[in-house]
DNA sequence: CTGTATCCTTATAGATACTG
DNA sequence: CAGTATCTATAAGGATACAG
């Protein structure tokens, strides 16, 4: 262990780190084209999230520094997120992503529940 | 449960799922330009992985048609692994993926053990 | 409305020994 | 050389209730 991974690998990873998990790469899509979600927005398009993953999620992706998180101290609360300049950076790979995706589920034959 | 989540969110999910986990982005990586690798040889390159982990990933990475596995029987045994034409095209991805960690990794000062 | 807190289940990964 | 098998540990995610 502590051994010393070569530059391109560890990065690799790093990255995969920052974006892997459930919900991160289908919130950063849904922030896309500087969409600005609510909370209970994201709750209902992020299907079948609970709100410990969805908090927990943000949360993360907050400290991360790719969504911005924006409190209006109004009642009822209202709570925004929004991409910052650097989740926006991954939206073209993102999106790469997708496309790929798509292209394999249809040579599969797979259908989206 | 069993909604029908929209086609995009649909396939950032599938994508993710295909390339998630904690060795496939680097496994890839390292497979990239064509190069071909034993089994031996990635158990080196994937510093601390088990046999168990890097078999197990391989399957899965056979099975979705990332990596194409080639036996030749010979003694000793000696199997190659290679990317097949649809994991070449996510090279434009995880390279971006990698690009993008480099330079967010440089901005917090992390470093690679 | 936007979350937290707690408890529980499942998925993922690691350690180690062994085999054709 | 290229794996399997078994067991264990940890991480990730889910269910539910409740709070500011």
């Amino acid at each position: 262990m502590n051994k010393k991974l070569n530059p391109a690998s560890c990065a690799v990873d790093y990255a995969f780190q920052r974006i892997g998990g459930k919900y991160k790469g289908r919130i950063i899509w849904y922030l896309n084209d500087n969409n600005i979600l609510r909370y209970g927005e994201l709750r209902r398009i992020v299907q079948g999230i609970t709100p410990k993953m969805l908090t927990q999620t943000l949360r993360e992706l907050e400290e991360d520094g790719l969504v911005l998180r924006t409190v209006h101290h109004e009642v009822p609360p209202r709570v925004e997120y929004s991409l910052t300049e650097t989740g926006k950076e991954l939206l073209p790979f993102i999106n790469h992503l997708r496309v790929w995706g798509e292209k394999q589920m249809k040579l599969e034959g797979d259908t989206c529940y």
